[in-house]
DNA sequence: CAATCTATGTCAGAATACTGACATGGGTCA
DNA sequence: TGACCCATGTCAGTATTCTGACATAGATTG
């Protein structure tokens, strides 16, 4: 049915390629994190504090491309758990810096190799001007993407 | 807070910046949708069925990145509303071919010219070239991510 | 031919993310 | 200074998607 691979349009779509591409790496994470016990959100979380100790709950939310809300509770879990703390006041305005705790720390160190494996793979077969290739042409979209957004 | 702007080390992953690629024009393209009520599977449905008359339940769910059981319940709504019909009895196994009904193939259209146009943007800048390499590197992270997946 | 395997459609419940809303802290500016 | 605007944290409800499960149709295989 639908005699599949007859590519109309759709497989001539960058950007129907883009979210193909973002969609196999989702579900080659979701597979390596899931013995983990982690989602992928879960895992960006984790390792946006890690680079970056102290960011807020809106700057994780930004960073792992979800509402401040949804962050919100996954903070509230991993705060409960003992992955991450954050102070009861805020030091400045109402953003509380979140940081790892030790705990937090030693899970996130399986699933950044399990997560660095998956990318290695993804990679492999690219020469590493391909790779930078790739990178500058993303940010190109993104950048083109957003611009727009601010002329409003 | 978090200094943002200094890189550390997601912006040099590709694989964040797939995520931030995707992510941007997800929200492209949600922005140009929702004014005509659509959603982004919803949406996906519909273009995947004017490509490809006769795709199954299942078939368009692999389309559009979701689950069957996502997309037929986006199916059994578009089928009452009328944008789409489906044969009582499956001609062959259980598969139920889909099509667009005139009413679904005019509210695509709209829809169709808006996405092109987030599509547009987002090459603005890039030349033909650059196009095709995108195109060329793309798919060669979707095989590498999907090479691995059947050896299980 | 019978058993097994794979793919499909579908129902039900759980998990996840989102929209809406509110109060608060801080910066801007007239 | 006071009014306004923006960003933040958080609560509540809604929506969307996913996982689990079952029955069925066709293909495969012994």
């Amino acid at each position: 049915m639908g005699q599949n691979g007859a590519g109309v349009n759709l497989e001539t779509s960058l950007g129907y390629l883009l979210k193909e591409a973002s969609n196999a790496l989702r579900v080659a994470m979701e597979e390596v994190l899931r013995p983990l016990g982690m989602s992928v959100t879960h895992y960006s979380c984790l390792e946006l504090l890690a680079q970056r100790p102290g960011l807020s709950n809106s700057e994780l939310a930004r960073g792992a491309f979800v509402t401040r809300q949804s962050m919100n509770v996954l903070l509230q879990a991993l705060e409960r758990d003992g992955y991450v703390t954050r102070p009861a006041e805020a030091p400045i305005g109402k953003a509380l810096p979140a940081r790892l705790t030790p705990r937090g720390r030693r899970s996130l160190e399986k699933a950044t190799a399990a997560v660095r494996a998956v990318e290695l793979r993804m990679l492999a077969g690219m020469t590493e001007t391909q790779q930078s290739d790739a990178s500058r042409l993303l940010k190109s979209m993104i950048d083109s993407l957003h611009s727009s957004d601010e002329a409003t």
